[in-house]
DNA sequence: ACCTGAACACCGTTCAAGT
DNA sequence: ACCTGAACACCGTTCAAGT
């Protein structure tokens, strides 16, 4: 454990590379998300990365998986309310905040970067963590009788309703929206509102 | 008009570099879809493209207008129906069906491929045009009483509903899915109307 | 075990040139 | 007006080599 190694040049190099994708992410986007650009800005040479990823692709899951672990760290936080009803709803404010607050990891999490999902266990896992998040806050508001199947098709529902809505603010194509994060929160929670949140 | 000039060697390049584009991207998605590819699939040199684009994100932009130009076209055909409120859910179903009939266009033309979209005005005006349609069959549904701004609200929420079902079957973020389109339209339709559709 | 360097087959894009 | 060819600065990835 305390093996900080220092070796050759860095003692955590995987975790560095981590950083520096991420930071390259949000400042860019994943097209200049590059393999060589981590590395450089890592400050190691431009192979050093093939030691700690498979490739391009791999890096890029491990960053949108820790995007989905922090994704349903926000549901669990903002999930807050007096009954089942406003948790769910306030649980999908934070999902979109969460959308507009890191559009490009976002997007990478969702967006077609990340093809065949399947292929990253990690990725299937933290975005089941989130699942079940959203899953739980749904089920709260059923009762007793509400058989499973319909617990799963509002799940789909909710998460769909409030992931459309975060991808059409993501691509400015809703109509006059405010330009601060919060305020396009409180347009978002209208439309959730709008179709019986 | 009549000006089939084929003086070099094409009479239609820029149609000609869209279809290969297009061809490009159904096969493999937009990162193969690449300027020199589709040169290289229209029989021209690698340069050529640049007389009819200004760059690649202006070829992809061309496509995907196209695309929100079919998916509105989709929309009109699909929105069968006794009632109002059958048309618009068979509309969505039909939404649904063009985005998983057509899986890398549709990213395409919400993906991060192409980010500021604002830039490309025919991408802006076809997009208008599907919301459009979208809105029409919202309103068709309410009474002569409902402010617009309730419109306005109610086409976002149905539009973020079909869009986000889409997204995350496309994902592959839902689970047991059928293998074919018609059995996940099916779902989809079952997610819809446990919303109230 | 971890990192480097040279090399290969690609890209997008610019510029000068051809017809 | 439309197309080509050479060139530049990038990529991802492989392989042999260094420590």
């Amino acid at each position: 454990m305390a093996r900080t190694k220092e070796s050759y040049h860095h003692g955590d190099l995987a975790n560095a590379l981590l950083g520096a994708a991420g930071s390259l992410l949000a400042e860019g986007g994943a097209r200049p998300l590059t393999l060589r650009a981590v590395a450089r800005r890592a400050g190691v040479s431009a192979m050093a990365p093939y030691r700690h990823f498979a490739d391009r692709e791999a890096l890029l899951a491990a960053v949108a998986a820790d995007g989905f672990a922090r994704l349903a760290a926000a549901l669990e936080t903002g999930a807050e309310g007096a009954t089942p009803g406003e948790r769910l709803f306030n649980a999908g404010l934070a999902y979109i905040r969460f959308a507009l607050t890191n559009p490009a990891l976002y997007r990478l999490m969702f967006g077609p970067d990340l093809p065949d999902k399947g292929r990253h266990p990690v990725l299937v896992d933290n975005g089941a963590a989130a699942l079940a998040a959203c899953r739980r806050l749904v089920g709260a508001c059923a009762d007793g009788e509400t058989p499973p199947e319909a617990i799963e098709r509002r799940t789909a529902a909710k998460w769909a309703q409030v992931h459309g809505i975060a991808g059409l603010m993501l691509d400015g194509l809703l109509d006059d929206l405010p330009d601060d994060v919060e305020g396009r929160v409180a347009v978002a929670g209208g439309i959730l509102a709008a179709d019986g949140a």
